[in-house]
DNA sequence: TCAAATCATTGACCTGCATCAAAATCATCG
DNA sequence: CGATGATTTTGATGCAGGTCAATGATTTGA
């Protein structure tokens, strides 16, 4: 079975305390863009769903009737070519907003890769709340600008840097991702497998392994469980990951 | 010496007739977003500038304390990795609006790679140009979604397809903005040189030019001269663009 | 007009990562 | 548990594209 709370459901509030009061996403989403005062609204546009693991809930090329914004857990987001080729774009957690296009298809895929709770607004609806709160589009746009800066620092990893250079540039921004969220230790627990991690790094499921094996013979990181990384050099990997040393054999 | 201007320069007009109303790439750049009667109040916040070709006007990493937009000629943008390493994000050209970041660095560099000619707005009076008119902001979020889609695309490129792939996709994606901008030939012309089109590719000159030969020997495109290209066979192109037969030897 | 510099093409060879193939480990559930 | 399937690791081998090295072609400037 997949159940996917693991946290106290709160059930059935009274009107006054709306699931977006609750929402422990909002200060770090898109919605701290929106006064308390005003949180009934955002509420009444917002439709909380869940999703299971593996479940797909955007599909490349559908009609593109809704964002959404992830309030727990995490997807991928991903392209695919013909012939069964992905690349995964980006993985997305609490916070995170999706679906931001112009167009009225949907770009890419989206699939939870452990159970995912979101928040759900119609394109109408949304549109609404953007013509009425214009702190919220400026904070969209504040979005979309850092993904654009993420996006094109992953360009640079796909086409400049080596299989090593890759986990290092993946690890240490896990790291820094955790840190912003409070998390100053030097674990990492990834939610997603070695091959989501291959198909995130543009390399296959044996590189990324083999990858892992090398910095653990290296003393750079030991492997506690499937799921989880520990970073015993971390000035090591930010040097790796930012290309130093490409031809170094220390 | 390096001229920048082959078409007629309109000097100092009378200030009804400010340097926006007269702007070749005004309707195909957020700049559209302004009413013909405000175009007074854009063309007092933006600056024209000209580049020439190899000059580096934006720098990864610097105070980011302007925005630009692009009227004429084309500019690479690329991030660079210690050793020389680099990787162009993408080319900009007419109507390209370039600097959204919220960060207060630059993310990338940008290089005129012929002579451009471009408006800039420091970061302070864009603001003020932002709170005044909101359907500039919105416009800008559209421009920033659109390349974030782009990017993902990209992405799918430099991950996982093949060298053929990307050159095809290259050519593809050029002969559907010609198309855009009304030049509905089967002939592109290539402003950037085989070893920008590598670093905008993750491949290598000679693999770019190996790729090139192979197409001609294929006679599904010809080269006219060393910046121009002729697509023969368009559906053929955009086959191997989007990765169709990836294990086809036809 | 010609020399020098830049850019593009071509060839020979090499290597990092992919592919193919087991084996080992881990998770799930009857 | 113990069996079954999924995931990860490890090993052997192959190849697409990188590297190194000339040679042509085109542009630039004196």
């Amino acid at each position: 079975m997949n159940t996917c709370a693991p946290r106290p459901i709160v059930v059935a509030q009274a009107a006054s305390a709306s699931h977006c009061a609750n929402c422990d996403a909002r200060h770090r989403s898109v919605c701290n863009a929106i006064s308390t005062d005003d949180l009934e609204r955002l509420a009444a546009s917002a439709i909380p769903k869940v999703f299971a693991k593996g479940q797909l809930f955007i599909e490349e090329g559908e009609k593109a009737g809704d964002f959404f914004n992830v309030t727990r857990g995490t997807a991928k987001l991903y392209k695919m070519l013909p012939d069964g080729r992905q690349q995964i774009t980006g993985f997305a957690s609490a916070g995170h907003f999706l679906g931001l296009a112009v167009s009225d298809t949907y770009a890419f895929s989206a699939e939870a890769i452990e159970p995912v709770e979101l928040c759900r607004f119609s394109r109408s609806k949304l549109r609404v709340l953007l013509d009425d709160f214009p702190a919220l589009e400026k904070r969209l746009l504040q979005t979309a600008c850092n993904e654009l800066v993420a996006a094109q620092e992953q360009m640079l990893l796909l086409g400049r840097k080596t299989a090593r250079e890759r986990l290092a540039s993946f690890l240490s921004t896990r790291i820094a991702e955790a840190a912003a969220c409070g998390e100053h230790g030097s674990t990492i627990s990834l939610p997603m497998t070695r091959a989501e991690i291959a198909d995130y790094l543009g390399l296959t499921i044996e590189t990324v392994s083999r990858t892992f094996t090398r910095f653990k013979a290296e003393g750079k990181i030991t492997l506690p469980s499937r799921d989880e990384v520990q970073i015993c050099d971390l000035d090591w990997l930010n040097g790796v990951a930012s290309g130093q040393d490409h031809h170094a054999f220390a």
